[in-house]
DNA sequence: GTCTTGGTTTAGACTTATTCTAAATGCAGA
DNA sequence: TCTGCATTTAGAATAAGTCTAAACCAAGAC
């Protein structure tokens, strides 16, 4: 994606198009990998001809998610992970690596608790997020 | 549940059931919220006649959670949560107010992304740990 | 072209959850 | 009773994330 798709699309979801947000926005979307702020910061801070504070990632990134361009992913207890991918899809973390891949929707009727095809699932949880509508 | 019960579950995990150990497994096992290590602290701390450290709690925590007694629930990125319902079950996080209920697994059918019957669902989202068997 | 205004970025201080450390404690077995 | 080892403790250390106040900068007003 261009350095002017990425302008667009920022305006498009209404968020002003500094260079700092241009160019951790490229990345975010550049990459399948689920980087924490931290991954953003190290990856980022060299494209920029400026020095880029660890606060303007916390803002950009949590901009973005305001925005609806990319979405949180809860998986450990003490580092929120970011994702571009909006697509309807869940996520698989490999125990051993802390790698994380994506699950599309449609495959998970494929991965059973027990054996899939690829995955060897050893748990998983759901987590709804919403409002009680009738308290018992 | 007596505290005969619990030093009994506790040895049939295999952990000694110290005075620490009993009151805030008592605690886990008889509260359906869903308490974070400083709720636990809280809650427990005058149950001791002597002093209860903060390191205690989060060692008898990580302690129960891998003897298999309790689990960690992810839902927010800042902090731990645990849950002594062991049983296969899901969660459903009220976003207004943070209260964080359990879904049973065979409940989970009726809950469509639209509308269940008792819960308005913003977004849900499926986390798998597990290995990857076969990597493309 | 300059001035003003409001949003953005910055460095560093701060907060908060969790872990680490080293000393004190206390049970279990010899 | 003594000894050893796991447990507990208080407080220091770590690390993610937020806050703050000052500097910066782009866009519109004049």
């Amino acid at each position: 994606m261009t350095t002017e798709n990425i302008e667009e699309l920022l305006l498009r979801h209404g968020v002003k198009p500094t260079a700092q947000r241009v160019v951790i926005c490229e990345y975010m979307i550049g990459t399948k990998s689920h980087p924490t702020a931290d991954d953003v910061l190290q990856a980022v801070a060299r494209k920029l001809p400026v020095a880029l504070s660890r606060a303007t990632v916390y803002n950009t990134l949590n901009c973005l998610v305001n925005a609806g361009i990319i979405r949180e992913v809860v998986t450990e207890p003490d580092r929120t992970r970011y994702d571009a991918n909006m697509s309807d899809h869940h996520h698989f973390v490999d125990v051993k690596t802390g790698k994380i891949l994506d699950i599309p929707a449609e495959e998970i009727a494929r991965l059973h608790p027990t054996i899939g095809d690829n995955y060897k699932v050893h748990s998983y949880q759901i987590t709804f997020f919403g409002e009680i509508v009738k308290n018992k």
